[in-house]
DNA sequence: TTCCATCTTTAACCTAGATTAATTTAGTAT
DNA sequence: ATACTAAATTAATCTAGGTTAAAGATGGAA
């Protein structure tokens, strides 16, 4: 009778079978760690060191544009969440993580993840399919801003399985994550009502 | 007295360093091809099965809805073109390639660069060093397009080292690029003359 | 319960960009 | 040159979303 996987072995495994002994690679650099409902994982200006997993909780980022913040994404349970972005190139990060609420995260050095994929062509297998994941899903949303208009943003986000981000993100954070204001979002729902 | 490297190999080793024997394992996948201006790479709807390298020429891709296109990107020599979207995700392309202007490229089947990426470490890191690279470029863009109005995007793309697009491309084409009508633009140029 | 802060809605007004259509300019082919 | 097509500008009108401000709703904390 073998024990139940790591949860994120399991993510992980979604992109690329591991043995054991390439996973066994990976667990001692995680580090579990909390962060408090408003409280950062890590603040613009600062460059990016480490990634998380989210065990439980809920985390978005976002950019400062004069004063403005931009959310361009939410994270829950069970995914990666951290300034990957800082972290490839070196430069302080654009954008905050901030918890949205209570979050508790599985932390690890980037160093640590670039050290797993030199030694292990399966790891940096995994770095590609990871890239490359994250490089659909900015283009899906890229193509949204550019094609749809606020309106059918919304709409699209309703019928879309981003439920969660619906179910349990505030309204004024939505808004800002179809690049609207929360005012114009209250209407675009008012006028969807009256069909 | 060694003879010049390919100009691809070069473009390659911005990301990575290959030994001769390692790049070598890539040429005989190559193929030179012709595209006239207007003629297309890969239409919306088909599934892609390779990339190309820009020698010479320039090149757009765009996405169709409800009959409008929405151009996202330009490409120009000595650049990597192609539907790698649909490449990594096995799915029909939702983008067209399209020759601007005659354009010349060479060729490579995808399942020769999986290939390379499965027979070397080496090869699949460039794998993951160009699916980063890409997903840097599209964060980027899509930061524009949240945080920046059409114009501001407009005054941006005068400024960045992105002058081959202000050169070289057609202004209704920029325009569809910036996600605004040829319209907007002229008026938005003609409104910075002001100034 | 009451109080306070946050979130959401509503209303009035403003503006940048969309749309439609007409005009001018530039490019290309014959 | 001429004629034809595509590209760019200009003008008039329309509208979705922005801005500002005020009023309701929601939710915790004490």
């Amino acid at each position: 009778m073998t024990s139940k996987p790591h949860p994120l072995r399991q993510l992980i495994e979604q992109f690329i079978k591991l043995t054991d002994a390439e996973w066994e690679m990976f667990p001692p650099h995680l580090t579990e760690k909390k962060i408090k409902k408003n409280e950062f994982m890590l603040r613009e200006g600062q460059v990016g060191r480490e990634l998380g997993y989210v065990i439980e909780g809920e985390m978005r980022h976002f950019y400062t544009r004069n004063g403005e913040e931009k959310t361009t994404y939410f994270y829950f349970e069970n995914s990666l969440v951290g300034p990957y972005v800082s972290c490839i190139n070196g430069q302080p990060s654009l954008i905050s993580f901030e918890a949205v609420s209570d979050t508790r995260l599985l932390v690890f050095p980037y160093a640590a993840l670039q050290s797993l994929y030199s030694q292990s062509h399966s790891w940096e297998k995994f770095g590609r399919l990871l890239a490359e994941y994250i490089a659909l899903g900015l283009e899906d949303r890229m193509v949204g801003l550019l094609t749809l208009s606020p309106e059918e943003r919304y709409v699209q986000l309703l019928e879309s399985n981003k439920k969660k981000i619906i179910e349990r993100i505030p309204q004024h954070l939505i808004a800002n994550y179809l690049g609207i204001t929360p005012v114009s979002l209250s209407r675009i729902r008012q006028r969807l009502l009256k069909k």
